[in-house]
DNA sequence: TCAAAAGTGTTATCCTTACACCCATGT
DNA sequence: ACATGGGTGTAAGGATAACACTTTTGA
């Protein structure tokens, strides 16, 4: 394997590596999935030797200090809570990149960057607004993940820019159909991170253009980019939301991880809406409702609500005991795209 | 969040903060599914400070040489070229530890080491032996994960030695059950990590013990480690290689992954054969070949096998199509221990 | 009285599980 | 002949998906 990495001149020196940490927190309310989000103006207008006024939104980051930091885990949940006051609940590593040219320090002549994405769920209020955060609306970066309210529109042009894309290499066309359910599967909520890779390589996302275009310089808005395929993050920050999105999508099916997202008590519509926020499928009222108690997952508390604009529903807690019960207590048969609307 | 980290003093300094990574490479072999290891010896003797002859057997590793390679998975694919001769197919990225003291290099003065697992498969013979390197069979490791011929005997154990630990701790006493299919859940082969992680903490572990001695520099063959709990590997090797199990497990729900670990053509036996090594549990024959046939995983070559030792059977092949039809295509339905046999 | 949401009942269809039994080949 | 593995049929039970319908509240 490759030795140890050269020991460099010795001056006003810098780390030839660097561990950066980069997190997706999310929450649902007002029915609508929300990310968490800073503005890279914090950074400073020559962070990079880059203009940060023109950059759009990034994920909460932050650096791992190898001298304090015990576990990268403790370095996630030190940093957000230095920056929001606010406790993390549900925390879970994603991935770990170290692609070079992702981080525009090593261009400026930094060290090479390496990251490790990580997700963690959090109520909206349990994390304070700090300066410079926001909850941003998670299908404005992906228009075409919520299906909520039928196939989306943006999804015709897609498909024929894709199949444009696509035309004359077989496998390209396969990863389309596959991507975007083109053939007989239909449309698979879990693979958000595929179609979004796909959609770069095919040039239909902002980042593509800027990341190509960094060593010219060219200033972020004049590249194309009309938000018609979703609105630009900072650096690789949108692939890293995907990979959250996707993950949280996929473990909803055998983990009952959407109970960290809701108060302690809920109703079963409240249930219903965190669910379709997140897998972005609208579900069956009914069925839902059968599956989550026959499934053991929820017991009912004697109260009931008083907002809910109709009659007051009951309220539910998570039932704990269904993890020694059950061997995959989730949300499995949610799994595709349904017709009907109620 | 944390500032840069400060510049240190500038004479014959070490990086302080490097990258390894660790590679577990599975195949499936005569009904056993391997781990391709390395010795420690290889090492030199000295490494590290410790007499590696003494060191059980690691994973293959390697570093991150952030000046040549362009990503981590590059980086994983030529170390194993390098050592094993051999290319490697299906890669994916398991998890990142920066945990301190994993490494006994920190120990030794030397710097912080943040590690990258990997889950690699491997037809066995796609991998010449290299030196220093060999096959072992993964249930050498956790004997309790191998329920093909029933329960193991060595569950009993556990579970008094577990619930002993737990006495008194409610808490405890949920995890234990829950790991263990103590329950009504029954056995959740998916969980290996899990139910490593609470063996070591309830100290059944060698690891465990060495780990704690590590200050004294307690030999390694006095430690309390008859190799019923499974014998040891080297470092935090043991614990990637359960995250990389538990990782397969899970995967070969929903992903057509199995196909990575066999030859172009196979007869349904031995694919069976290899997910029941995977999995650990046996699997109703009849079930199984509709299952595998109705989801459209294989399609029939027109040849039949030689050496069955009975009726010759048809040789299929992977079905790619299934990738277009089926939204999870796998064996979703192989959750759970199974009492009968066949 | 109407809208909105909570809840109940019922059905056809499909999937899983289990069991029983027959077929083809090598020793 | 018999062991070994390949391969078919079928029936019970359970889960899912799609309906239609009733109940309870607030405005």
């Amino acid at each position: 394997m490759s030795g140890q990495s050269g020991v460099g001149p010795s001056e006003p020196r810098k780390p030839e590596l660097e561990v950066g940490l980069n997190a997706v927190i999310l929450a649902v309310t007002a029915h609508q999935p929300r990310v968490l989000t800073v503005g890279t103006q914090e950074l400073g207008e020559d962070f990079f030797g880059m203009d940060t006024w023109h950059l759009p939104p990034a994920l909460p980051f932050g650096s791992f200090d190898e001298k304090n930091d015990r576990t990268l885990e403790l370095c996630m949940r030190r940093s957000v809570l230095e920056k929001t006051g606010g406790e993390l609940g549900y925390v879970e590593q994603l991935y770990t990149f170290a692609d070079q040219g992702r981080d525009p320090r090593e261009r400026a002549g930094g060290s090479r960057v390496l990251s490790v994405g990580y997700l963690a769920l959090a109520r909206e209020r349990d994390l304070s607004q700090a300066e410079n955060s926001s909850w941003q609306h998670c299908y404005r970066y992906f228009p075409w993940e919520d299906w909520r309210g039928g196939r989306p529109r943006i999804i015709g042009d897609i498909e024929s820019a894709l199949l444009d894309w696509s035309h004359g290499s077989a496998e390209r066309r396969e990863r389309v159909e596959i991507c975007f359910g083109l053939g007989n599967a239909g449309w698979d909520a879990y693979q958000v991170l595929e179609r979004y890779e796909l959609l770069y390589e095919a040039g239909l996302i902002s980042e593509y253009w800027t990341d190509r275009g960094r060593d010219d310089d060219m200033p972020a808005d004049e590249l194309p980019s009309d938000g018609a395929l979703g609105e630009a993050m900072a650096f690789d920050h949108r692939r890293i939301l995907a990979t959250g999105l996707g993950r949280i999508r996929g473990k909803l099916r055998y983990r009952p991880v959407v109970f960290e997202l809701l108060p302690p008590t809920f109703t079963l519509l409240e249930l219903q809406r965190v669910v379709e926020a997140l897998t972005g499928l609208r579900v069956h009222k009914q069925n839902f409702r059968r599956q989550v108690e026959r499934a053991g997952l929820v017991e009912g508390t004697g109260q009931r609500s008083g907002k809910t604009g109709g009659r007051p529903a009951e309220l539910f807690r998570f039932r704990r005991a269904v993890l020694r019960e059950r061997r995959a207590p989730g949300m499995a048969t949610l799994q595709g795209a349904r017709r009907s609307g109620n």
